[in-house]
DNA sequence: GTACGATCGTCAACGTGGTTGTCCAAATCG
DNA sequence: CGATTTGGACAACCACGTTGACGATCGTAC
């Protein structure tokens, strides 16, 4: 009670909030990596949740990530190359290019959801589950609800 | 203690630790665009800080954000161009350019320092001092120490 | 039925930030 | 003194974002 706030400088509070996000993420990769899918990305995984099971089109998945269309479409194209995604026309709509996720894609989703499980058990261990929870309601008191803006890259660089 | 772990997916973890951190970065670059720092980009802010007070070279910074030294040298130069950096010769080692923080980096750094506070004291009241240093107490146990690696836009990115 | 506006996708140009490879100049070492 | 290491810069490239422009298609209003 008697130590104020500069014994808690505040510039440390992100860059712990970046080191968490970032070593759950680089250990999902590396764990990803070693289950056959070394070309994953960490966007990618983003992008592929956004598509969904139903498919999508870029305008649309580029408005569920907060870019561009035209970023979407370039990321559809890499992912694409890379057999996560695939392409096929709207038979009631010639202008529209549906974007669905492969069996690939499928299976890199389903394979990030067990780690990111195991990831947060792994954390509850050392920190106990009660802690964890914390943490994560905490987190969703200051921050706004429905985050999913995907721009982080160019957010984060220019 | 009836509540299994899928309760809680996992992936929601990584997804709130990101929406904090770029919450608390968003709003201090409002602030600081407020107060006369409308150029300065979230990444600016961690070389500013990496650069320190006795300066230091672009291979070195490299080192210390744990990027490659013509990356460096290349926001070094965007940093000088803004004003926040400035170059200078070593006179004990031609090979060497000094890169120093101006007069008017200094002053970016000290309201970052200042906005991070005002920051971290917001989520205090919202949450709870106590919650706060918890949040970042946990943190701490489950990310490496010394944790100062930059790459993000590359490392996220690409 | 046709003309018009809105929408989808794509192309082009550009900016930021990262990488690797190459090279020169300067310092250091034997 | 010559040989090696080191610092900085240049070039080419990739990933990701942006805006602006432009066909092709759809829906609608007349």
């Amino acid at each position: 009670m008697a130590t104020p706030e500069s014994e808690r400088p505040g510039f440390l509070l992100p860059l712990l909030l970046l080191a968490g996000f970032r070593t759950l993420i680089d250990d999902l990769h590396a764990e990803l990596a070693r289950q056959g899918h070394p070309d994953l990305r960490p966007l990618h995984g983003f992008v592929l949740q956004a598509v969904g099971a139903d498919g999508t089109t870029a305008t649309e998945l580029g408005q569920r990530l907060g870019i561009s269309k035209q970023a979407a479409g370039k990321t559809v194209d890499r992912l694409v190359a890379l057999g996560y995604l695939e392409r096929a026309d709207d038979p009631r709509d010639a202008r529209r290019k549906l974007v669905r996720t492969t069996e690939r894609g499928v299976d890199g989703l389903r394979r990030s959801a067990a780690v990111f499980d195991q990831l947060r058990a792994r954390w509850a261990a050392t920190l106990g589950a009660d802690r964890v929870d914390a943490m994560e309601d905490d987190l969703r008191r200051v921050t706004p609800a429905h985050f999913f803006r995907l721009d982080v890259p160019g957010w984060f660089g220019g």
